[in-house]
Order: C-alpha cells, then sequence, then structure tokens
DNA sequence: TTGTAGGCGTTATCAG
DNA sequence: CTGATAACGCCTACAA
C-alpha cells in the first residue's frame, strides 16, 4: 500500500505543468485550454486525485462542516430530526459532526468548546432541559453562528426553529373537550423546558376558552419524563381517588405510562378516560389503544434548522464578521393524530 | 463583532516573540522559560486563543475526525450505537461525522467517496441490507482504513464488530424449547443480511440440538422488516390454518407485529403461542404483553468500533501506509431477556 | 532560551 | 494561456 494521496504537485510533476495551471485546469477555469484540461482531468482521475480538505478548509477559511448538539439522541423525535439535518446538509455539501449532551449542562459546554476548537463553521444546538446559566451559550455565539432547534430559549439572540408547542397543545385539550370531556388531566413536563411550558400554556388557553376552571388536583408534575413517571403519576391520582375523564401528557412516553395504569386499574380507554400524547413517536402505534397524538414534523426541524444556519453563515462570509441579525423564530405546524385513545 | 480569530502571529506581535517561541510556550516545551511560558499562555487565554484545527490537520495529515455510516438511524439499536461512538470518540479526542445511507447502496458509495473527499481519519460502516456489489467498499478501503459494525461481511477484509448472532437465536430458541414448544415459527429477515442468516442458523441448530424437525411452513420470510410485515405474515399462517405454538421473529419489531396478530384472533400469549424477538428494543416493553427478546449491546458496539479503528489508525501511522492487517471479527455476548411474551 | 526558514496542499494575484 | 509567488496557520529542524 504505503501510497500518500495525490497532490496538485504530484500532477504537475507527472504533466510538466505549474501546480496553479494544474489547480485551474481541475476547476474548469476559463482561460485554460481545453487540451491541457482534457490531460489534467484525466490523469487526476486516472490517479484518482483528491483535493486535500484541510487545506482547502485552510485557504478558504471555511470547513464545510456543520456540528449539531442534541441533548437525546435516544428518542425517534431526536432521529428524525438528525436525519433531516443529515439530508439537507448533505444537499448543501456540508458535513455534520454530532454530539450528545446527554441533558447534562456541563457536557453542553464542553461540547459547545470543543466544537468551536475542532473546527466547524456553525452549530446546531438544542438545549438541555437543565440549562439554566448561558453564559457558555453566549460566548460560543462570539466565535460561531449558532442556530437553536426544539429546546431553545428566549434569552438567547439566536434564529429559534419549533413547533407550534402551544398551538398544538391547545387543539389537544380541545379535541378532548369536543368530546364532552370536563375534568381533563395534564402531566406537566421538565421545570425548565421552554416546550413543556408552552404546551401547559396551550392546555390552559383551551381550557380557558371553554370556560373550564383549572384545577390544581389534575395538573401532576413529572420528575423525569418517561413511561414509568407516567405510569406512577397515575397511579397516585387514581389511589388519592381524584376524578378525571380525560388524560393529556406532555410527551408520549408518559402518555403511555398512563394508559399502562389505566388498564392495570381496569379503566375503559377512551370511555372512561381519553388520552393524548404529544410527538407522534413509534410507541403511539405499538401500545394499545394507539395513542392519540400531537404530531411535531422532526425532518422538517432538521432541514430547516441547517436552512437557517446556512443562511446566517452565508451572510456571516458576504460581510466577513458574525453580524447580531435579529433573531427570528420558525414555528413549524404540529398536527393532531387522532387514533383508538380518544 | 467582526474579528478574525486569534493566531499565533497575533500573539507574536503583541508580546514581541517570535511565532515558533509561542507554539512552543502554548505545547509547555521544555526549552522555554517559565517566564515567557507564562507570559504567552496567559495572553493566549485572555485572547481566547484557539489553534486553528485546519491548519494542525494539514501539517499533521490527521483530522482527528472519524466517519460513520449508518443504514437507518431511526432504530433503538442505532442510538445506542452511535451514543457509545460519541462518547468513545470523544474520550480519546476525535469527532464524528455521521451520516445515514438509507439502506440505499448508491448512497452508501457515495457516502464513502464524500467522506473520504472531505477528510476523515477512519471510517465505520455498517452495510445496507441491499450491498450486493462491495466494490466501492474496497476502493475506500485503499484510501482510509474501514471498521465494520453491526451489519458486516464476510467477503470484505476489515476487522468486524459484531453480536452472536447465532447463538443468540440459538438460545432464544432453545428458551422456547424448553417451555415444551415443538412448532416453532422463525421469521426470517432481509434475504442478503448477515445477522439475518445467522440468527436462522442459531435457529435451525436449535431445532436440530433437540431433534426437531425443520418445517419449511413454519419459516415465512420478511419482504421488509417491520411491524406491519409481522402482522401480516402471522395474518397469513393463520388463515392458512398452519399450527404453530411459537414464534421466534428476526427482529422485535417483527416480533411486535406477529403479537398484533395474534391477539386479533384471540389467540392467548403466551400460553397459546410464545413470542420472542430480537434487539430488545424499546417497543418490548411497550407491547402488551411485554415481550422477551433478544438484547444486543448497541453501546458497547459503538465503544469497540471506535477502539478497534484508533487502533488501526495508530498502527496505520506508525507506518506511515494503510497496511492489510488480518481482519479480526469481534463478537459481542447477547443476553436474552425474558418477559410475559414467552 | 529564542529565532529563522521551510513546508504541509491549495488558491489567488500578478506577471509574462 | 501558463507560470511564479505568496499566503492561509501551524509546526519543527536547524541555527544562533
Amino acid at each position: 500500500m504505503g501510497k500518500r494521496n495525490i497532490t496538485l504537485k504530484d500532477l504537475s510533476e507527472r504533466l510538466g505543468f505549474s501546480v496553479s495551471t494544474i489547480s485551474r485546469a481541475l476547476k474548469d477555469h476559463h482561460d485554460i485550454s481545453q487540451e491541457t484540461k482534457d490531460k489534467v482531468q484525466q490523469l487526476a482521475k486516472k490517479l484518482n486525485y483528491i483535493p486535500n480538505h484541510s487545506a482547502q478548509s485552510l485557504k478558504n477559511s471555511q470547513t464545510k462542516t456543520i456540528g449539531v448538539i442534541i441533548p437525546n439522541l435516544l428518542l425517534d423525535f431526536s432521529s428524525k430530526i438528525i436525519n433531516g439535518m443529515i439530508h439537507q446538509s448533505r444537499k448543501e455539501g456540508y458535513r455534520l459532526v454530532i454530539s450528545e449532551s446527554g441533558h447534562n449542562p456541563d457536557l453542553e459546554k464542553d461540547m459547545l468548546e470543543n466544537m468551536i476548537r475542532s473546527g466547524v463553521d456553525g452549530i446546531l444546538l438544542s438545549l438541555t432541559n437543565n440549562t439554566k446559566n448561558i453564559d457558555h451559550i453566549l460566548l460560543a455565539k462570539e466565535k460561531c453562528p449558532i442556530v437553536l432547534y426544539d429546546k431553545v430559549s428566549e434569552k438567547i439572540p439566536c434564529t429559534r426553529i419549533i413547533v407550534d408547542n402551544e398551538i398544538g397543545a391547545y387543539n389537544a385539550t380541545k379535541h378532548l373537550i369536543d368530546q364532552g370531556r370536563k375534568k381533563i388531566v395534564f402531566i406537566k413536563g421538565a421545570e425548565h423546558s421552554f416546550n413543556a411550558k408552552k404546551r401547559f400554556e396551550g392546555y390552559l388557553r383551551a381550557l380557558k376558552d371553554r370556560q373550564i376552571k383549572v384545577d390544581k388536583n389534575l395538573i401532576p408534575q413529572c420528575d423525569t419524563v418517561c413511561i414509568q413517571e407516567g405510569t406512577k403519576l397515575v397511579n397516585q391520582m387514581i389511589s388519592k381517588r381524584i376524578e378525571f375523564d380525560a388524560i393529556f401528557a406532555v410527551t408520549d412516553d408518559v402518555a403511555i405510562g398512563a394508559i399502562k395504569a389505566l388498564k392495570k386499574h381496569n379503566i375503559i380507554i377512551p370511555k372512561q378516560v381519553a388520552v393524548v400524547g404529544f410527538s407522534n413517536s413509534k410507541g403511539t402505534t405499538i401500545i394499545e389503544p394507539n395513542l392519540t397524538s400531537v404530531d411535531q414534523p422532526g425532518y422538517t426541524i432538521g432541514i430547516k434548522a441547517i436552512e437557517y444556519l446556512l443562511k446566517e453563515l452565508k451572510l456571516a462570509h458576504q460581510t466577513e464578521h458574525l453580524l447580531r441579525t435579529t433573531p427570528k423564530t420558525i414555528e413549524l405546524k404540529t398536527n393532531l393524530i387522532k387514533r383508538e385513545s380518544s
């Protein structure tokens, strides 16, 4: 084996042209003769010449690399987002460096620094549920453009790609009300989560619209957002003899946990209690009855996140510096998928 | 903002030392005076100096970047693998560029080329279910070290990280036989999948060990490996009045589909028919009854894949060329998780 | 202990 | 139409 990669210099020596001629010939530069171009391109192909990416990056001061930080890869929704990013970035000639923060703010900080250190043109960031201090993000933003997606914060002046959580939750709640449900439980999500808050607001607005009183007993709070927690909270409500005829949970997992609890107590779904989740993850069609859920366009979030980041990169490249664009918030539409559970 | 990144030259101008002194001071080179080091390191910190990664890559001809190609990100198992890779590569100071081939061999080829073009030190590859022609992989291998993981091929002379599919399937089948099941269905997976083949072999060996005859009617074949397919195939068997008392499916999704079909026909699980899946994905604890499944150590696969690739990189770096190491196959242990369905 | 010089591979400018 | 030269930022052998 033992082969060093082919360089322009190699081609130039083989063909007797100067390196710059070779470079231009390969780029179809207009003032190189067709004959030369042919020769060069042929040899390049034959030797399988591949331009050195590091050298190009160094020269153009752009790496064609985008960093992605995601709190938890182990979710259908995350995979969909990443998928959208992969496809769009590929289309645009960028590659993706992906990291997982595990909802740990220290890791998040570290990864942000690492990405910048290792050379990316921009970063797509979804915050951890525990990110309270945002200094490290503001600092990173000085060094390289950041676009927030899914888990965002209003305190960070960056473009944000999110779904209309509030409207999605409003519609889901209204859907339950329209069925005549009056005692609708809302299982709340992580304390500091922007999305969880918005969903709660949507729930409240729907109740208000239909003049249903808010009952604090019907609003339990998750410690961790998972199946077990949904089961636990519903079990608690049942043993406290709290009455309710519907459950709207902040995520599908929590809703699935709720269904499990209801079934254990022989409560008939949806006749006695209807259940709705949020995200439209794969589990919705595994659990029985199939779970009604608010679909979030994860794939599109990924696409849009790349698109908006690239817009900023182009702008920054033109003006040759990072600029404080007024941060836009892009809200994508959710869509209620009705299934057996409601 | 308008700030170019700080370079060694900037520091050198500010402090009046030459660039090389700065460079060495930052690296704690032994023959720089402590005083100089202090000054330099202080200023570097103050100005938030970050070495240019492209320049370093160019100089050292290594990018500290590993490419990962995965056929389908949208699986729990995939996420686990990627997670392991992320954590291990981070620990080793490498970053991960991730792509998804969508089980499309053309895309796979393209991504392989793209990765090499965009500069990675090595590649972790999991084949598509449809990869028949392997020329593009052999070609890529000439340019950069490749380690195969999960979906591998024996024809490709690369290190392989896999699980003991055959043993896992053998144990799962034996588990069913030990319960007195005699007519055990095996739902086969993708035609050209190495893993699917091995699982089938494990099933066959278990039957043989216990002198149970192989019945072709009990071995349907999936077109696509998904929930719907499991349901479809089981429905077909039932309507053909084929008798069976257990089902072992090539993946959890297929097993979940099978359970759905059985429940629709009021067949009691596991009393009348026991069901076992493969992968231990999240759905196993959502479906009711919870699905017995062969757990695959996805996270560890990720870790090992990085470890072995880095070993090869180090070797290649030492000897300054790619070398034909005899390809090892690393087999990780699976583990049967017994649940309600069997 | 510090500085000089050259090169990694590519590209842009300028000259011929 | 082609070639020489310098520069991107970093590193390191060699000099001083």
